[in-house]
DNA sequence: AATGTCATAACACCAAAATGTTATAAAAAG
DNA sequence: CTTTTTATAACATTTTGGTGTTATGACATT
């Protein structure tokens, strides 16, 4: 069982202490860098290089998502824990989009929190079924395309296909072994039925944006 | 404590009597029906409406994500959950396209699984942490911009964001107060920057895709 | 048998986009 | 102080895209 490092960004005094405590009080964890701010520990983390760095969202100065952005793009390997006390959503994204891979509550209990660091160091991603299931209904929205396109025929969602691909009407004739002539039509139907004049227009709603 | 009602689309005998038998012997939870198969269990769930559904992803005849997908399309507030031995990224995202909002594998312990079945109903996504992980890799994946769209000046990011929502160039010039030759002059540089011929290559590339 | 939908095709017209060339002034970098 | 980058602008030419109209054969529905 080897020793997980481990790295703690919160401005709150008290909560800092007792989380460097818990941490440096178990066996096969070691704190060893605590910061009161997103610049301090950019200066101090890249000599330290812990495994795992706990971040605080609401943080004096720069916040930690911006933290965690810069250092990820510098150390791919280091995981991030956000560790919060809110629950919305798009904290919750914000946090996953600069790259952290856990998510949990302060209110955890100091036990969990040790055993989602160390799932967060062997390649889990540690957070509530409340937060997983946030994630999951994102993934389920934007999975579920327009309903405007089912209102298209099979030969329609082709040619629309070939249009968000970039291809020049002549070429999408080519592929389709059809007249550049009938690529017009379709498109001009395809526009009908999505209630768009262009094709950008068209392709964004292909992809549901 | 109310009682969750469950029903199990599961092919195998003893896999599908076993979870029953637990179902049923577990105090708050019934098992209102079991199939060995998409089309019966398709067939039979409207009259029952459970409240939780155990999936498996492989059945004989329609698998258990075209499943879901039908029973998810008129039920939505029906709960699945996939119950497989597979953890590939793959299976994983299908599943929750689907509609599924728990993902756990048959090896899950009796006691577990009854927590997840909970859990789900009572609004949470149970997953293991390391599948977890993979749904958040997806996530972080696509939330990265491309590189090469760093090489723009913000003008030229400002110009292509413009493109993206399908404006004209005359539009774009009277948006950003700027002559309409101008406009061209930046789609000209952003084409190049980005190594593209046309509109939709560069707004695919500006959405990652 | 009549009606509707779909995929195919052609032609004309105008609008818009892409390409090529040239140029100027301000700001930033060296 | 020169060089480079950036934002601005104009003009000509060619290619591509969008609109309107019309038409035909295959199939499916009524």
């Amino acid at each position: 069982m080897d020793i997980i490092s481990v790295a703690i960004v919160e401005d709150n005094h008290d909560i800092r202490s007792a989380m460097e405590l818990l941490i440096n009080g178990s066996e096969g964890y070691a704190c060893i860098g605590a910061f009161n701010n997103a610049e301090n520990a950019l200066e101090k983390i890249p000599q330290l290089l812990p495994n795992v760095v706990l971040m605080d969202f609401n943080l004096p100065g720069m916040n930690g998502i911006e933290c965690i952005t810069r250092l990820k793009g510098e150390y791919p390997d280091m995981q991030f824990m956000m560790l919060t006390v809110y629950e919305d959503d798009d904290k919750i994204f914000m946090a996953l989009e600069a790259g952290a891979s856990g998510y949990i509550l302060k209110k955890t209990s100091p036990g969990e929190l040790l055993d989602a660091i160390r799932d967060l160091h062997e390649g889990g991603s540690p957070m509530s079924s409340q937060i997983a299931r946030r994630v999951v209904a994102y993934f389920q929205k934007q999975a579920k395309p327009n309903p405007a396109l089912e209102a298209l025929t099979s030969r329609e969602k082709e040619i629309l296909d070939q249009l968000s691909k970039g291809f020049l009407y002549k070429e999408i004739a080519g592929n389709l072994f059809i007249s550049i002539e009938t690529v017009r039509r379709h498109v001009h139907n395809i526009y009908e039925k999505l209630h768009v004049r262009s094709r950008t227009d068209a392709v964004n709603k292909y992809f549901n944006r």
